[in-house]
RNA sequence: GGAGAGUUGGCCGAGUCGGUCGAAGGCGCCCGCCUGCUAAGCGGGUAUACGGGCUAAAACCUGUAUCGAGGGUUCGAAUCCCUUGCUCUCCGCCA
């Protein structure tokens, strides 16, 4: 959520970074329902403050005794046009509120301007491409013939974009989750979290799923609970309408959760292989900063995500997104994309954002800088460190063997269980 | 799922028969005094949001709102009524 009061103020800038991103607003009808807000507001509490001295009066007679009928009278004729001012006050805000959730955040100046992925800009690779002797098969194929990836039983007994994991495939994502957990908590200063995986509609709007992206969940029946699309919902929403201490900054947060995703739109994208699920694992890292520092801690967070990939032997590349495929509520975001071979190209195993104070705004999350001065808003980050899944899938198509198995990344063996091939 | 008790400022906690309660008192914190240092003691200060005025911007002044949330009764509600979230206790059920 924007300030309404930058928006106000810097209306043109506004305009102008809306327009990276292709986004067409029309900040004439905002701006005016902005106006009308504050002059109906000014009415209102015109009006209230003369109820309030009224009333007073009315006390100050009553408790010596003495009646004032007339006061009485008006104020009952006041009341009826606070009401309907208040009506007024309630139709207004409710319409800007609406306003505002639905504008995207502004993006940083040093995101390059494009229209779609397209423009991405490759930041640096890291890792050699694997160079093979044999035609190198898709993960869904090498996790069949394994009997680790079971997509038939998946869709049977839930439905399509749904798979069981099994054997050495189930204690593979196991040992993924608890490798990256290990490594964020030990090496880079993340406190672990287990969050619940549901979340209710304030949460979800705090960090930007709603009110724009409903179709996008699944939401319980009967209840006011989201599945969580990501642990950024829930670990993000921790502090929400809180107040921190300036000290306690910056907050670095890492959780596993299982991840739910509608794909509403998706359809016929990546419908074979574990690309992309109704469901999927995923260890996250999330940042609370001062805003002075949040962008120096996005390069950190990107550095703690490229770290697994690089103690797993994944090639991977860096992209900053272009203002046209950012996200609604990010400023600037880093994907980090791995090798896949038998897509013969890099796809998306992490994205790592900056919101600014975008998510602080609409989850109310602020922090005093020393017990003197104002509350201000913090800076939240968070980026995938990294997606369960999708690193199974690299696993499997990057340390594929000729003869079907695959072969456990060295960091990875001792976690499972001493197991150094697949087959 | 059933019954009951709670929900007040950064924290604890008082608010009786509705009026002068944004809210006593304490703790914490800030400023000052005192002091060889620290502690203790003494004095003062200490919520947030949104408007308006002033301003380069603040400070400041002023209005409104906020005692879990929403609605109602009333000239007037932290106090009364209704709905609802959450916490706790007991019972039931259960991994």
């Amino acid at each position: 959520m924007l300030d309404i009061k930058f928006v106000r103020q810097n209306r043109e800038k506004v305009e102008e970074a809306l327009a990276k991103r292709k986004v067409e607003l029309n900040l004439d009808a905002f701006l005016a329902l902005d106006a009308q807000r504050r002059e109906a507001l000014g009415r209102m509490e015109e009006m209230k403050a003369k109820s309030n001295r009224v009333s007073q009066q009315i006390g100050k007679l009553k408790r010596e005794g003495r009646d004032d009928p007339a006061a009485v009278e008006e104020m009952r004729v006041l009341k009826e046009s606070i009401k309907s001012v208040e009506e007024e006050v309630r139709r207004i805000e409710a319409g800007l509120e609406r306003e505002l959730l639905y504008i995207p955040n502004i993006p940083h100046p040093s995101v390059p301007v494009g229209d779609s992925e397209a423009d991405n800009l490759e930041i640096r690779r890291w890792g050699e491409i694997p160079a093979f002797d044999f035609e190198p098969k898709a993960h869904w194929d090498i996790g069949e013939t394994l009997g680790i990836l079971d997509f038939e039983r998946g869709a049977k007994v839930t439905g399509a974009r749904f798979t069981f994991y099994r054997g050495l495939g189930a204690r593979l994502e196991r040992a993924l989750i608890n490798f990256f957990l290990n490594t964020h908590t030990a090496d880079h200063g993340y406190e672990e979290i287990f969050p619940p995986f549901m979340a209710n509609s304030a949460s979800m709007t705090g960090t930007g799923q709603l009110p724009k992206f409903a179709e996008d969940m699944f939401k319980i029946e009967n209840t006011d609970y989201y599945l969580i699309p990501t642990a950024e919902v829930p670990v993000t929403n921790i502090f929400r309408q809180e107040i921190l201490d300036g000290g306690m900054l910056p907050k670095y947060m890492t959780a596993y959760s299982a991840c739910f995703r509608a794909e509403a739109g998706s359809a016929g994208r990546d419908t074979r292989g574990i690309i992309r699920q109704h469901q999927f694992n995923k260890v996250e890292l999330v940042k609370f900063t001062r805003p002075e520092e949040s962008y120096e801690e996005l390069e950190k967070l990107t550095a703690n995500a490229e770290r697994v990939l690089q103690l797993l032997g994944l090639p991977y590349r860096v992209v900053a997104l272009s203002s046209g495929d950012l996200g609604f509520s990010s400023a600037k975001t880093y994907d980090l994309e791995v090798w896949l071979p038998s897509f013969g190209c890099y796809r998306e195993i992490s994205s790592c954002s900056n919101f600014e104070d975008f998510q602080a705004r609409r989850a109310n999350i602020r922090f005093r800088r020393d017990a003197k001065s104002k509350p201000e808003f913090v800076h939240t980050l968070n980026g995938s460190g990294v997606a369960i899944g999708r690193t199974v899938a690299a696993i499997l198509e990057n340390y594929q063997l000729a003869d079907g198995r695959v072969r456990v990344p060295e960091a990875l063996v001792h976690y499972m269980g001493g197991v150094e091939v697949i087959g």
